[in-house]
DNA sequence: TAGTGGTCTAGACCACGGC
DNA sequence: CCGTGGTCTAGACCACTAT
């Protein structure tokens, strides 16, 4: 309707998503079809296509060929958190960073970890313990299994100028991986690398990744008494 | 090249995607422009495009105008994170649900919150105390401040039926919020909701929610000892 | 100023899946 | 079957920005 003026799928989207948040359009409903609404907003279909495929994506609405596209009864809600690498996250905030390795060795993988890992028992593994500091205060102890065969050139690298943590990031990309956090009390070892008593509580997460061929590495990532990892919605 | 068959937007992205990932593009490399890459695969340069936003989006590609696409130096890594109401987690996991309200009162806003909450102090909130138990087991702790004057219909609300988790999705739809997660030392009250012993680690998120006019509610939930938040990547 | 990506159009064909 | 969304095309103009 009206005079053209600035059609845009910007403005498209954003009036859909008026419609759907103050329930012109109410949940579960069934909204007009972009043939529709393409001539209600005088724009070609693929115009009001794009739009829509935004606000999908976003799981506002749901659309399925022929029964056509309905508001979501139960928008899904999603939180994204971007994985930074320890050090430029150090240093995004000003600090001054470094990292020190307290432990490094060629192991068999222990059993325990077959499960998390997916790789054999037995398997070759370089087991590396990390610490990293925040203008010189513990951050970080970083606790790895990285699999040998899935990462060329790894057995020449001490991590003494580059941490494992970043030089894994560029040199071994991943397509997978899993992730999950969780508190743990601290053992005797954690208690002194943060100068805590032992039984403090610590904020844990757990990562593991793949590429298409193979597992990775296994990091265990525990963070200072008082960390909050923080994400937006 | 050769003979049209099915050139998809699909089939584009995965081939290019192919490109940066076994390096034939190095990272910062600038990659061929739109008009290029579709006379090499012999479609129209919107279908390139369509390729080429994708991989833009997910943070591969780095486009500007005139300067080109680039292959980016370090591709966020980024975890997404599906937030669910507790009571349909836990009985997608076949497990039966329950909640008690532990406190229900309406007080004036503590100072102390003011600075995650974003309202000034004094103003007229509901606290809820809440326990969720799955399969009659403790488990999240929840304890939740509402800003009455955000939610419509509130007051009529005691809970008994629908937790107040589950109440406010559905009712005080929010366009953003943010999130904490962290360890803490149980203390007298949630040692003996979880049946441990003080000092015990747990895993608590915090989440605070706002739409376009007001901020809705603020929401910290400790998980039982030994829960795990998971995310894949 | 010129080259690159961003967007829009009008039209077309196809795939899926209610009917 | 046939209506709906999904995609593709060829062409056009615009917005941004490196030079």
């Amino acid at each position: 309707m009206t005079s053209r003026e600035t059609t845009s799928w910007l403005q498209i989207r954003d009036e859909l998503l008026r419609r759907v948040r103050e329930r012109v359009w109410e949940p579960g409903a069934l909204i007009p079809g972009e043939v529709e609404l393409a001539e209600e907003f005088g724009c070609a279909r693929t115009t009001v296509n794009r739009a829509l495929r935004e606000l999908a994506e976003a799981g506002l609405i749901t659309r399925r060929r022929r029964a056509g596209t309905r508001v979501s009864i139960n928008p899904p809600h999603k939180a994204t958190l971007t994985i930074p690498i320890i050090r430029e996250d150090v240093e995004a905030r000003g600090a001054s960073y470094r990292h020190a390795i307290l432990h490094r060795d060629t192991r068999l993988l222990p059993a325990h970890l077959g499960g998390a890992f997916h790789l054999p028992e037995g398997t070759q593994v370089l087991y590396t313990v990390t610490m990293h500091y925040e203008n010189d205060r513990p951050y970080i102890h970083e606790e790895r299994y990285t699999h040998f065969a899935a990462v060329p050139g790894l057995e020449e690298q001490d991590f003494a100028q580059i941490s494992a943590n970043e030089w894994l990031v560029q040199n071994a990309p991943f397509t997978g991986g899993d992730m999950a956090f969780f508190a743990i009390t601290a053992t005797e070892d954690l208690a002194r690398c943060f100068d805590v008593a032992p039984g403090a509580a610590l904020f844990t997460v757990e990562r593991s990744t793949w590429n298409d061929q193979a597992p990775i590495t296994l990091a265990r990532m525990t963070h200072a008494p008082g960390y909050r990892m923080r994400m937006s919605l």
